[in-house]
DNA sequence: TTATTAATTGTCCAAAAAACACTTATTATT
DNA sequence: AATAATAAGTGTTTTTTGGACAATTAATAA
């Protein structure tokens, strides 16, 4: 087989951020690192590019070992290379962000990393760059937010607007006003109202909603505008 | 040394998509490739990272080899890892791209890649996969130059009012009303009026405009909006 | 029956965006 | 010297969107 020659082959691997609700706020799924040096620390979940796989597989793979779930919304969100990220040798890291339903998650969950979920803010002390990965994550999912119906992803099938509601806010750290907000999702007629109710976290009862699928897929590249003076937005 | 053991090491190319405008349109740099395999064919600029280099570092040693440039604006856009991808070998490759003023870039040509500028409507046929980095790269300028001011990086310190609205044009390939472009970019008060005028493109002359840098850098991540209709960008 | 809690719904006002056309400066032509 | 041609520059009106704001309703608990 022929081959480049006199170049620097480097270890790459793939790190996963993966995000979830829990109705209240914004978690993160992480592990205590199996690997020697810093071993038992809190990390981010990943592993290396392994020989026939490329970085989609890779990441699916990796998000599968820990959460057993397939199909998971992912989405690349950076290369990190600095050339000490890594003190035991040289690493590339790819990091994927994820989306998902806490809920599935739970009944799936591997025990073998040793995971936990911790609220956004109050995370545990990362290894390597773990933390700036995390920064940049979370950056990125208020700018997608922001414009596009990605959050969705993180909820249940069947969900109810003040859910929502605590949702972006969670995301986006700040209060909105529940008849603007309203009226702004249905004025993307992506919600389907359901004829029952969630009567667990209030005496009214909340009714259910779910996502229009097909509009859903079509509006997912689209430009909304979900929160109030996007202008604030990084 | 501690190294990971029974780990695949892949080499880590960076390529770069260089944009430039012309006046007129959209252009991109590309050079005719020097490896064997494919060797004369049309392809990005690219290089491979080297051993002491994180990705900033490599993206601008390759930038500068090929134009001279430095303090270019550059941005991460995206890690590639088919596995097929380089058919010699495998070879993960972090994209970059570039915004520089094509003026500049003639002054310091280097001749030795075979370099040439292509309109971006005229590209020729790419080598593995760059043709899917370009587009990848064009769609997120025009996402971010719909809502950050980006573009100003394409152009010479000065500049007129028409020849700005050629840009966003040629960028987003459409048409824009002179009346409401005009206020909109006044608006985000980043432009600073000339005394003079450029005579080459019309009898009348158009007044020069320098960018506020203060204020550039000030906004440069704000949310502005620059174009009519952002809601049809993808 | 009343009090409590949270969900639901509508109006008004302000700001932003889009549609739209005429005047001006300059040069070339007659 | 007058006129035609070209592209730059400038304002107004209308429409749409976004944001501030409060009363009503359904259910349960006291």
């Amino acid at each position: 087989m022929i081959r480049y020659h006199n170049q620097t082959r480097i270890l790459v691997a793939i790190d996963c951020i993966i995000f979830g609700f829990d109705g209240s706020e914004l978690k993160l799924l992480l592990v205590q690192r199996g690997l020697e040096y810093e071993k038992g620390k809190w990390s981010l979940m990943g592993g290396f590019v392994q020989k026939n796989e490329d970085f989609e597989k890779g990441s699916a793979r990796i998000l599968k070992e820990l959460t057993g779930l397939e199909g998971v919304y992912m989405e690349q969100l950076n290369a990190f290379g600095d050339v000490t990220r890594d003190p035991i040798e040289r690493t590339v890291s790819v990091a994927y962000f994820a989306l998902i339903d806490i809920h599935q998650y739970e009944k799936q969950i591997n025990t073998e990393f040793h995971a936990g979920w911790f609220p956004i803010k109050e995370v545990p002390k990362l290894i390597f760059d773990h933390q700036e990965m995390v920064d940049m994550a979370k950056q990125k999912l208020r700018y997608k937010a922001a414009f596009h119906p990605i959050l969705f992803e993180l909820l249940p099938e069947k969900f109810t607007l003040p859910q929502l509601q605590s949702l972006y806010e969670s995301i986006f750290d700040t209060q909105f006003d529940k008849r603007n907000f309203s009226r702004k999702l249905q004025s993307t007629k992506l919600l389907v109202k359901q004829k029952d109710k969630d009567r667990d976290s209030s005496k009214k009862g909340a009714y259910y909603y779910k996502l229009d699928k097909k509009r859903y897929e079509k509006n997912f590249h689209a430009f909304l505008n979900f929160i109030p003076n996007p202008g604030n937005i990084k």
